[in-house]
DNA sequence: CGGGGCCTGTTGATTTTTCACCGCTCGTTG
DNA sequence: CAACGAGCGGTGAAAAATCAACAGGCCCCG
């Protein structure tokens, strides 16, 4: 259960993908890749991935999925903690506002009434 | 120009603490390695990277300072989209719900305040 | 029954990565 | 001045990662 050394560049690319789709079967993940090397080759990531107990694989019907053996909460918040730290030197303020900048990322009513919400509350309960 | 191949292992985690401090040299950056290998490997890692055109070395008094060719707050934005992308399918209420929820991110009234008034601006003005 | 798709695991070759030894240059200090 | 140590970088070898090919094993469908 340690905390094995950090992903190689390959596994992270997998693991990103995986990440991303949540769960992926091996013909899914390398169609996600740039520069696919053979269906060969992902699998032989994923087995590694598999054994070093980052990916979990399912038996889903007729092909098997892979999916974090990581809580998806826990991933999001530890990516999450790791950007803020490293690039935001730990100021959420900085962070949200860097978030809501971004251009792909523009709000609607709806979520920035949400998202209010959300900071409201945070901020009244917690301490 | 183009778009090298992702970073290695080691390479990330040096950019990483350099995009921590901004701007560090070559013994700084051996310190806050969990795992240090030799000063003169840590140098050598420092050497491919300015290579590859990530880092810029600037000669500052007896001792070079390494520091992002990128500026900072593309580093930020680039880092932040892809972990929304990742992690948060590009919900950016996902996003800012996980970061006020980090529990070391705890913030305070004045944060608060700040946050919110960003957000409104962001909302009126831009869409 | 015979493909075809999906999967597994191994092997070995090739490329990257990682690393430490070594030698050089300074500036400082005894 | 000479010795020392810090800082730097080149080189080449050890270690790890990447990958393709191969050999099979299932299972489903035509």
């Amino acid at each position: 259960m340690a905390e094995m050394p950090p992903l190689s560049r390959r596994e992270r690319q997998v693991m990103d993908i995986i990440h991303e789709l949540g769960g992926a079967t091996a013909v899914q993940i390398r169609g996600r890749m740039s520069d696919p090397p053979t269906d060969s080759a992902v699998r032989s990531v994923l087995r590694i991935l598999v054994r070093k107990g980052h990916l979990a694989k399912d038996y889903d019907g007729p092909r098997y999925v892979y999916s974090p053996r990581i809580p998806a909460r826990a991933a999001r918040r530890g990516a999450m903690r790791h950007v803020l730290k490293t690039f935001f030197g730990g100021s959420v303020e900085g962070a949200v506002a860097t978030l809501i900048a971004l251009e792909d990322g523009a709000l609607d009513a709806d979520e920035r009434e949400r998202i209010m919400a959300m900071i409201e509350e945070a901020s009244e309960e917690g301490r």
